[in-house]
DNA sequence: TACAATAAGGTCAGATAAGGTCAGAGGTGA
DNA sequence: TCACCTCTGACCTTATCTGACCTTATTGTA
C-alpha cells in the first residue's frame, strides 16, 4: 500500500489546493522523497494529465523547473473527458450548432458562451477546403470550449 | 529559480516598460550582477531577439554601448482589432507561443489562460499537416482573443 | 600624423546544472 | 501465472555561465 508515487501525488495535490500554481524542482523532490528523479515524471505522467485537469510545463537547464497548473473547470467531471465523449472527431456545421444546443440544454456551458462560439465558427471556418474541414472544425471546438469553460 | 539570466532579464524588461529605447554598458551591467560580461550577451541573445520584439545595437571602444530598442506595438487598441491587425493567418507553434507570452506581459490575459490555450494548440492541433494546423492556430488565436474581448 | 595604450564590446568552446526518455527490473493483486 | 503498476539507471537534450582570446573605437603622445 501507500506506494511512494501515491505519496508523492498527495504531496503535490495538498500543495494544489492551497495555489492554483505550484512550481518545483525535479531533483529537489527526489531528493526530498529519496528516488530517482525519474520517478517525478512517473508521478506527473500518471496522475496530473491534461485529462485530470493539470497543465505540466518545465524548462531545463540551471534554473530548471517543473510548473504544475491546475485549471479550474465549472463542472464536477473533467471538462475535457466531457468533450471526448459530447465532440465527434468531425463536425458539419450543422452538427457543431447541434452540439453546441446540447451541451447549453445540458448546462454544461451557457447560451451567451455557446452564440458566441457558434458565430466564431461561422467566421473563421466558412471557407475551409472540404476534406479537413469537419476535422478542423471538430478540434477548433473542442478547444474553443474547454478555453470557454475554464473558470478563473 | 531565478537564475542569473532571468534577474537580468527582468532588470532589463523593467527599463523597457519605461522607455522604448535603453542604452547601457555591458561592463557596468556585469558588475551590477557580478557576472562574466559575456553573460550579457547571452541573456541579449536569447531573450531580446528580433523575433521576440527588440532590436540591439552596440558599439566598442571607449565610450562603447549596447542599445536595446524595444519594437512598438499598436497601443490601447480593442483586443479584436489587434488580432486583425497583428496576428497572421498562419502560425508556427513558437510563433503562437510567444504571441500569447507577450499578451501576457501586456496584461491582455492572464498566465493561466496563456498556459491553457497553448497547452490545447498543441493537444488538439499539432499533429496536423503544417498547412492547416498553422492556420487553426491563427483562427484559434483569434477567436479568442474575440472571446476575450466579449467577456467584459 | 602615426602609433601605442586603453577601453570598450564580440565570440566560442567547454564546464555545469538542470530536466526528459525509455528499457527493463521488481512488485502485486486477481 | 499473467497483467499491470511502480521504480530505477543509463543515456540524452537543453539552458546557463565563465574565461580565454579577438575586434574595434577612442585617446594620448612623440
Amino acid at each position: 500500500m501507500s506506494n511512494l508515487a501515491e505519496l508523492i501525488e498527495q504531496y503535490l495535490r495538498r500543495m494544489l489546493m492551497q495555489q492554483k500554481i505550484i512550481e518545483l524542482q525535479r531533483r529537489e523532490l527526489a531528493r526530498m522523497f529519496r528516488c530517482a528523479p525519474s520517478q517525478i515524471n512517473y508521478v506527473l505522467e500518471t496522475r496530473f494529465t491534461f485529462e485530470k485537469g493539470y497543465i505540466i510545463e518545465s524548462k531545463r537547464g540551471g534554473g530548471g523547473y517543473i510548473r504544475i497548473t491546475r485549471i479550474q473547470w465549472p463542472t464536477e467531471e473533467s471538462l475535457p473527458e466531457l468533450m471526448e465523449q459530447f465532440v465527434p472527431d468531425e463536425l458539419s456545421e450543422d452538427d457543431a450548432l447541434m452540439i453546441l444546443q446540447e451541451l447549453v440544454e445540458r448546462k454544461m456551458i451557457n447560451l451567451q458562451d455557446a452564440q458566441l462560439a457558434g458565430k466564431l465558427m461561422d467566421r473563421e471556418f466558412s471557407d475551409l477546403p472540404d476534406e479537413y474541414a469537419d476535422s478542423l472544425r471538430a478540434r477548433f471546438l473542442k478547444a474553443l470550449l474547454l478555453m470557454m469553460g475554464s473558470k478563473e
